[in-house]
DNA sequence: TACACTCGATCCGGCTGCGTAACGAATTAG
DNA sequence: CTAATTCGTTACGCAGCCGGATCGAGTGTA
């Protein structure tokens, strides 16, 4: 079922979420290197390093480093395909899968504090509108 | 009122969005860098380094850096502050405000396509659960 | 067999960000 | 008035990521 989020929400749950994931002692990944880790883990396998590039329209030396990265941090692990040995197979591991679903966590709770603002930070009362262009 | 999500709904909203990000040609924001900008739109000001600083969990000398980038891009200006002319003042932009506004699309966007699989991305049939472990 | 092509990795120069330490300016304490 | 503190910035050395070009290995084709 979807999700219905106006923009106020939408932003609200996203800087909870990331202001969380940054505050946390964490790895830093890039912006990429989580929509890798993210597409690797919810799209359906297989998963290349072509697919990926082309997917997410990012260079291929690019996904070979963010893959090196990813897995070192033994969220990832590559694997030759052994029909076309050109190719390797992106593999899921356990320790990715308890990392997202962590921060699966943090993404539902901020979800689940839309509109109830949190104990400890002070409320949101509404918003001053931006102020005037700087150019 | 809150909004919950399981942990497949999480990810797959944040896959979405994230990805959509990535794959624009929009600037590439850090999540340090996006956390610091989506703080000053979405909390109530006045927004001071150090305020970041402390909330954020990040170093003064990387929110001054995050200022200048955010800066030159239009998205956010500085203000000395009147009473403590030691201090600044990080104001928001129409320009910074318009691309928070896209950005909010985009996850709204996410958030309404949840268990209704996009139109041209093949169908996200049941996951495969994650392989053993690398070590 | 010989040649073109594909796949992923690596090399290269350049750019960006990081934390620690030090700094000048402004403010506060004594 | 002087000294200590606070604010944000800058200097420095280091680490990571970038895209384009190039590479070797593997595959398809004639």
């Amino acid at each position: 079922m979807p999700v219905y989020l106006n923009q106020d929400d939408a932003l609200a749950l996203w800087r909870d979420a990331l202001s969380a994931s940054v505050r946390g002692d964490g790895p830093d990944l890039s912006a990429r290197q989580m929509a890798i880790l993210l597409t690797v883990y919810t799209q359906t396998p297989p998963h290349t390093v072509r697919g990926l590039s082309e997917g997410l329209n990012i260079s291929k030396p690019a996904i070979s480093r963010a893959l090196d990265r990813l897995g070192q941090l033994g969220f990832v692990r590559r694997r030759r395909d052994d029909y076309d040995r050109r190719s390797i197979e992106v593999q899921r591991t356990v320790k990715g899968a308890v990392f997202l679903s962590e921060f699966a966590d943090q993404v539902s709770e901020a979800g689940r504090e839309l509109d109830s603002p949190t104990p400890f930070e002070a409320g949101t009362p509404p918003q001053t509108p931006p102020e005037d262009p700087a150019y």
